[in-house]
DNA sequence: CAATGTGAATTCTTTCACAGCC
DNA sequence: GGCTGTGAAAGAATTCACATTG
């Protein structure tokens, strides 16, 4: 969130930001920024602020964008094909590399620029392109079986948004998003505080 | 989580389930889980467990599910049509009722049975269809003016899927699933602790 | 001055450990 | 015997408040 924030603020000209005015934008409090900035060093000026451009470097090094980040799209349905042409997958160094498919019917078909494989081409494809990174956008029946297909082709970090808890081999990363889960945090606010609590989901 | 655990474990059969095996599966201390079911009131019966049906309606009853929760997309694009056309948008009462975009010549296409409407009718169909739920999938650009939008239309709930920092009015919710943020997390583990620990996105 | 970085205080969360119940 | 629900302990995270610095 910070990262957006200060890429937003760089846009706009800003040269020079404060940890009252970031925190102000994030919504959350000055000191608890200041705290987590320091985790990458000293970065600010006291009496100034945080030199905007020299802080989103720093946590572009930390979180390593900018470094070339090839991923494999599991799944070439409607939200495999989604993420493969959307904005948060083309840019800050993610790179689809690979989209694969079960049905024989996708494969061959191009999806912003990259064509579909059939999933037992996936060792290859994982080789070939230097892929360490997967995301899963299967149906749910087909989610283990996939993420163990990608942890046994060594890739070790996957996002998975299939509507199901997998569980991974130990030494895998899997980070879930779950659309109903997102929507049911609505739905409770919705039910129960009528909301008047301001929001936004935290990211690091 | 434990929601989506519950609901497998009762379509495999599994009629009782105790705290340590629940939270095996999900990955967490079993006096953890005990403490956030118990927010839910005493549900579990010592010596035996948790029985799963019941304990599945209670968790869904708290959350507001399978209550009718119908919802606007905003942005007819890629991702749009994907989350209308998706699982997690149309079970659990979930019920995609109304899709608007700017362009007009999306206007009039039919995704999964739902026409889409120009986003100028969004009051309309707010008030028609008694919509409490939003789901923004707009390109950053529009995110600001939608939420907007849909704050005066009376929609107090939003999920944005948008590339963007949204400040929404006092009184309204926004959830924001960040796509680049959540790749960033892989990368950064990748990065880091060429991963060792297990994960597994929380969402109560 | 104005704003950082951080000890110290506070508050919240997690975990232990066990009395009570089935 | 086996497992829940929860006081009490341990551990984290947040926030205050201020000495320090450009």
């Amino acid at each position: 969130m910070y990262r957006r924030l200060l890429a937003t603020a760089a846009i706009r000209g800003v040269s020079t930001v404060s940890s009252a005015e970031l925190a102000e934008s994030a919504g959350v409090n000055a000191a608890t920024l200041r705290r987590d900035l320091s985790h990458l060093g000293s970065f600010g000026t006291p009496g100034t602020g945080y030199e905007v451009a020299r802080l989103l470097a720093r946590i572009d090094d930390a979180l390593a964008v900018g470094r070339d980040w090839p991923i494999v799209i599991a799944g070439a349905g409607n939200l495999g094909r989604a993420l493969a042409r959307s904005r948060g997958f083309t840019t800050g160094g993610f790179r689809v590399a690979a989209l694969v498919d079960v049905d024989p019917a996708q494969v061959g078909s191009i999806v912003n620029g990259t064509r579909v494989s059939h999933v037992d081409e996936l060792a290859a494809l994982v080789e070939r392109e230097s892929i360490t990174l997967g995301v899963v956008a299967t149906p749910a029946s087909a989610a283990g079986d996939v993420v163990e297909r990608l942890a046994r082709c060594g890739v070790r970090s996957i996002l998975t948004f299939a509507p199901t808890v997998v569980t991974p081999p130990d030494d895998v990363l899997v980070h879930h998003v779950d659309l109903a889960a997102e929507l049911q945090v609505l739905t409770y606010y919705s039910a129960h505080h009528a909301p008047g609590g301001r929001e936004s989901k935290a990211s690091a």
